[in-house]
DNA sequence: GTCTATATGTGGATAGAC
DNA sequence: GTCTATCCACATATAGAC
């Protein structure tokens, strides 16, 4: 693999194990194999393969999310199958961590591709929301954006919670509570 | 105010903003208007000072919640009134905020507060939910543990959709999202 | 109790040889 | 392109004077 993939992995990792300030130029370069010069030459510094590393999780993020959304079934269905996705909870979200660096969200070329994940996320799922709503699966009432957010704020949240418990079962508890308040939007059968 | 005050004041604003790495016994120092000499004679080093202070900060957030949730209504509007309450929405939590770092979660001293406070939360929600449901307010069906994890889930989530987005907007969206889906379970008028 | 001095490592980067 | 040497500031403390 190229110098600068290896740099640009490493510094993903870094990322989400250690977030940004907890990520130090030394280290990239330990994990990826690669000696300091070589880091400065291909990058011009920390925010800069920060910022690299940081579009290339955001593509990656929104690629295995949409391959829940876009699947088959029900709008319900393609919501639970992106709420009960394989996660490895306790590392965290590897978008959702940077968004309490303060040093991510004052320099707009760091904070971007955080924005811009889950400013799609939101809308896709409003989509999904509101695709149902046509079908008459969904009951009108819930507003779609809302519902989006609230649905995307469980699992960051869940994130926080699992962490801070050392635990996956309160991430599990607030996705299994999402779904039940979820399924009060279906429908009544039969209607 | 005692030195010690001061110090552990002046800890609980810079975890709360820069979090534990990001947080320096010097800066610390500094905001206090203390000298080196005196913090190290107080406090055993950053460690036990952070510990000092978030077990304050964790007080502090439980006696705001539970304002809240103790207060008058139904449980619908006890939940409301907690999930409504003024923020300061772009400083995110104080507490939630430490579960992304990981010498927070590493160390049990740092994580105990953290991890009691959101237990106790998902915990006294729950409460409120059940004896909605008791008192035949809310249909029976949702778990009320799992769907106050949810609740809880949204607010730390909205926090870090807020700081994506730099803008409290998603935030509103999200409790907004919420409270539309836990109408859902107030049992049809007039049953 | 509080202050200043000192110590050791690391953070983040530049300079210049190969 | 990659390496080593070097730089200055800061992180986190300890030592000992006052």
């Amino acid at each position: 693999m190229a110098t600068q993939d290896r740099l640009i992995e490493s510094t993903q990792e870094l990322l989400w194990e250690r977030g940004y300030v907890g990520t130090s130029p030394k280290a990239i370069q330990q994990r990826a194999g690669v000696g300091q010069g070589s880091m400065y030459h291909h990058f011009d510094g920390k925010p800069d393969l920060a910022a690299a590393a940081l579009r290339r999780s955001a593509e990656e993020m929104r690629a295995v999310a949409e391959e829940r959304l876009a699947g088959p079934g029900t709008a319900y269905q393609r919501i639970e199958a992106y709420l009960l996705r394989e996660r490895e909870v306790l590392r965290g979200c590897r978008i959702g961590r940077m968004a309490q660096d303060p040093e991510v969200v004052a320099d707009p070329r760091l904070r971007a591709p955080v924005e811009e994940t889950f400013d799609w996320l939101r809308g896709r799922i409003a989509e999904v929301i509101a695709e149902g709503r046509a079908a008459g699966e969904f009951v009108p009432g819930a507003d779609p954006a809302d519902t989006a957010a609230a649905v995307v704020a469980v699992v960051q949240g869940g994130y926080v919670l699992a962490r801070a418990a050392d635990s996956v079962e309160p991430f599990r508890q607030a996705v299994r509570g999402a779904l039940g308040l979820l399924a009060g939007l279906n429908a009544p059968a039969g209607a």
